[in-house]
RNA sequence: GGAGAGGUGGCUGAGUGGUCGAAAGCGGCUUCCUGCUAAGAAGUUGAACCUGCUUUAAACGGGUUCCGAGGGUUCGAAUCCCUCCCUCUCCGCCA
């Protein structure tokens, strides 16, 4: 949510900013409902006054009886005029508010102009693109190692629910633990938050009110299948005043997210890059104002650190306005190479909000030398994405034998196993590799 | 799910119709004293929004709202009434 004030007195600015969304956005009439809204509400603001001031009389005693009935009859009189004002300021405010919480955030300077993710800019390439003769997709090759069962996944739930099996689950599990492990080492503090969260959370973090068809939820109360951690792990501190002494708060957490993927149909149809379920470890700052661009570098290096240590090729980009989430300001997307696509696949996303969740989610910290509490900066971003990140590892690692090799960090995750390989039968192999 | 208790400022907690934006304590801040490492004294200290002054901001002045949320009674509600939400205790159920 953008600041009224600094919308009012800054309108063209922030007029032009939007516009570089190319999504339509307008503060326009907004600014005519705030004016119609503080035309009202002082109107308002007087009565109330007026009233006050008649029981101010009463109460000091100092009110003849015949004035006893004159001033009832004003405050009766006052009363109709008060609640039609009441109801048009309440209904007015709502509006406002309404229409604050449907303004997407407004673009960085440094980020660059475009309509989409053809205009991003490319900040740098790491590692080594493997030379594989006629790559396989990652679901082939997981279907032959005993990773995924698609078919199985729709017969229990519906398509774009896929089972992990035997090897699937235990890599995903290492996975998710070498993430963690990796964050915590970094100062990262682990939670693990509930899956389901109510309303207040989602409008928090930007989710609702403006995208209301996207989430699961539950039918008969009212709560949400998180799409993220960072809804639960932002609404953390929903409505508290941090010290700045506590800051920067770093959290890592673990959570299955959840998406309804609406108007997402026919897009990546096959395999396990677009779920309905999926898992992934988030990372999650907040901080001052003064530090949240430094922060943000460094919560996505942070994140570029773990396809480093699993030796996967990536890239950063930089996303242009138009290609940029409803609350973000500033974003940095990792991608990483998938050789039977031939091209980079979004990883993960790291977005700088400034002061935009922490108004909606009312997130303050007191400075170290007092004053006025301001709102503190939030910054998170994928840590990754882990189903990504295993079908990422099942074809830049496939062999020509068809076996995939483990990346040697996740090795001792995995009981000292280095390959998947199609012959082992996983009772087999879990035997020989946990028999101690 | 059943029964009971309760939701007040950063925290603890008093407050059953006007003297209450709210006692007291803790914490915070300012000053002073002492001087030896931790105490003493005095003062000060809720939030949001609108508005005036000011070049802007801060500070300051004026105003409105806020004692879980919403509604009602009344000239006037933290206080009375209704609805909802949440927390705690006991019982039931249960990984």
């Amino acid at each position: 949510m953008l600041d009224i004030r600094h919308i009012r007195e800054n309108t063209d600015q922030v007029e032009a900013a939007l516009q570089r969304r190319n999504a339509g956005f307008s503060v326009k009439e907004l600014i005519v409902v705030d004016e119609q809204y503080r035309t009202v509400n002082s109107q308002w603001e007087s009565l109330n006054r007026r009233r006050n001031e008649i029981s101010e009389m009463f109460k000091t005693g100092k009110v003849a009886a015949e004035q006893k009935a004159e001033l009832q009859a004003e405050t009766k009189k006052i009363k109709e005029s008060y609640e039609t004002l009441g109801k048009e300021k309440d209904e007015l405010e709502k509006k406002v508010s309404e229409m604050l919480l449907a303004i997407p955030n407004v673009p960085e300077s440094s980020v660059p102009d475009g309509v989409d993710e053809n205009d991003n800019a490319e900040q740098h390439r790491w590692g080594e693109i493997p030379k594989i003769a006629d790559p396989k997709p990652h679901y082939e090759l997981g279907v032959e190692l005993n990773v995924f069962d698609f078919e199985r996944g729709v017969k229990i739930s519906e398509s774009r629910f896929t089972v992990l099996m035997a090897n699937g689950a235990r890599l995903e599990r290492a996975i998710m633990n070498y993430m963690l492990d990796s964050h915590a080492k970094r100062g990262y503090l682990e939670v693990f938050p509930p899956v389901m969260v109510n309303r207040d959370c989602m409008i928090g973090t930007g989710q609702l009110p403006k995208f209301e068809g996207d989430f699961y939820k539950c039918a008969d109360d009212e709560l949400y299948l998180i799409p993220t951690a960072e809804v639960p792990v932002t609404n953390l501190y929903r409505e508290e005043v941090l010290d700045e002494e506590q800051l920067p708060i770093m959290h890592c957490a673990y959570t299955p997210n959840f998406r309804r993927e609406a108007g997402s149909a026919g897009k990546d149809t096959r395999g396990y890059i677009r779920q309905h379920q999926f898992n992934k470890v988030e990372l999650v700052k907040f901080c001052t104002p003064e530090n949240s661009a430094q922060e943000h570098e460094k919560l996505t290096r942070d994140a570029e650190l773990i396809l480093e240590g699993l030796n996967l090729p990536y890239r950063r980009v930089l996303l242009c306005a138009g290609d940029l989430g409803f609350c973000a300001r500033k974003c940095y997307d990792l991608e990483v190479w998938f050789p039977s696509q031939n091209k980079y696949r979004e990883i993960s996303s790291c977005s700088n909000f400034g002061d935009f969740q922490a108004r909606r989610a009312n997130i303050k910290y007191k400075g170290k030398d007092g004053g006025k509490s301001r709102f503190i900066h939030t910054i998170n971003g994928s840590g990754l994405a882990i189903g990504r990140t295993l079908a990422a590892i099942l074809e830049n690692f496939q062999q020509p034998d068809g076996s995939v090799k483990i990346p040697q960090v996740l090795v001792p995750y995995l009981g000292g196993q280095e390959v998947l390989e199609p012959k082992h039968t996983l009772g087999k192999l879990d035997a020989r590799v946990f028999a101690e």
